[in-house]
DNA sequence: AGTTAAATTTAATGCATAATCAAATTTTAT
DNA sequence: ATAAAATTTGATTATGCATTAAATTTAACT
């Protein structure tokens, strides 16, 4: 079936080379088989035939199916250990920056995210009692920063603390109903946006407030 | 194995009050095997072991295993359909008022409500963007008065809309972590107190927002 | 207490899928 | 061109589950 992968080298190298390659290619329609249809759904067998290949060649390239659950998963991780570049430092710029950034790299591989993420819920790691790398970091997603306490932008009438936690729940709600297909990327966007900025607007100075209005109600426009 | 039911009573009367309370027994388990493990990891053969029963005879008495499912559902969407008794007025009343009825009920059968709304996430029940008759009604629970604002205490600089659906989300993200084990439920109180109040203050008059930070700040102390 | 209807059980069937293995095929290296 | 190594394959095994059919037991009524 499917076109094969060559490449022309000789020695040795070339079958790993084009083992990889193979790998590669099937791993990217597991991706979206099970972004599609669930983890629930997803079989060897339909991989196998999707790819053009029998099941015990899934097995050779991948093991047992929970290896492939667990392969996903340790790409995401290794995908959010990439450090992030420094954000402007206005609260709204702050927030559309990281949210936009963070929409931009799931755009790139949709699939892989959607899959990953349904992975890591089914391995319970989105668990958000435990505290595991991951959600540290998770949480300093457009949590408000030390400088707007410092400036006045936000008054710290509200325990930074709490507004932190709403802007991380914000995040999980929000990845939840992509991640189930309830919402779109645009939609994720904007719920995420909406959430942080009400966040910022229960303890905002009243100069912040009004711009967070703006553009809050702005939102509900489009 | 397990003690019979039995009811001093003739006639076939008697068959079908005895084939309830059984139907009833076993039907409890079914719950807190769900609540416990999760609707994948239920099956037929389990329930019927810790029954003290033969797997057909659940058949005979529930149909298909996705009959138990459904009726699991139906179960929760008649108990939805009660009517709600009026709350207080004032905001920060109407909100703990609605909460706490809210947890009491839950708190009366948790294997209950834990499997049924496990079971209508699994048939996609709880798709946010279906709009049941069941969302109807959710999306009002704790949403923002009409009187709140012509008495002045949410100033209507954002849309109440918004407000509404910041409301509905935080209870859409408490009920999730509750039902996934992730908080038992006086944190489900908490989260989603905290939550609610933290929407109105995103819009409240100064007088209002006083009383809501105070009480916010006071529920992290505990 | 004996007769009949109903409910339960034992046993068997069927289905979907994961996992494995010897044999055949393809690919590399000389 | 050919031998050695690696890979894919077809066939098979194993498992876990829901469901059905026939046989047996249990309970109600006279």
């Amino acid at each position: 079936m499917g076109e094969k992968e060559k490449v022309i080298a000789h020695g040795n190298v070339a079958r790993q080379i084009n083992k990889n390659l193979r790998r590669e290619r099937i791993f990217n329609i597991a991706k979206s088989q099970i972004a599609k249809n669930g983890l629930e759904a997803f079989t060897i067998a339909e991989l196998a035939q999707e790819a053009g290949v029998s099941t015990p060649t899934i097995h050779n390239l991948f093991g047992k199916k929970s290896d492939i659950v667990k392969e996903l998963v340790s790409n995401l991780i290794e995908l959010m250990k990439v450090a992030t570049v420094n954000p402007p430092i206005e609260p709204i710029e702050n927030a559309k920056f990281i949210i936009d950034n963070l929409v931009a790299s799931i755009e790139q591989d949709k699939d892989f995210f959607r899959a990953a993420l349904m992975a890591m819920e089914q391995l319970r790691l989105l668990d958000p009692r435990i505290p595991n790398g991951l959600f540290q970091r998770a949480r300093q997603v457009a949590a408000p920063r030390k400088e707007w306490y410092e400036t006045g932008l936000l008054l710290g009438n509200i325990e930074p603390g709490t507004i932190m936690k709403e802007v991380h729940n914000t995040n999980r709600l929000a990845r939840i109903d992509w991640v189930n297909g309830y919402i779109d990327l645009n939609q994720f966007r904007h719920q995420l946006l909406e959430g942080v900025l009400l966040a910022y607007a229960s303890d905002a100075s009243p100069e912040l407030h009004v711009r967070l209005i703006e553009e809050i109600n702005g939102l509900s426009k489009l």
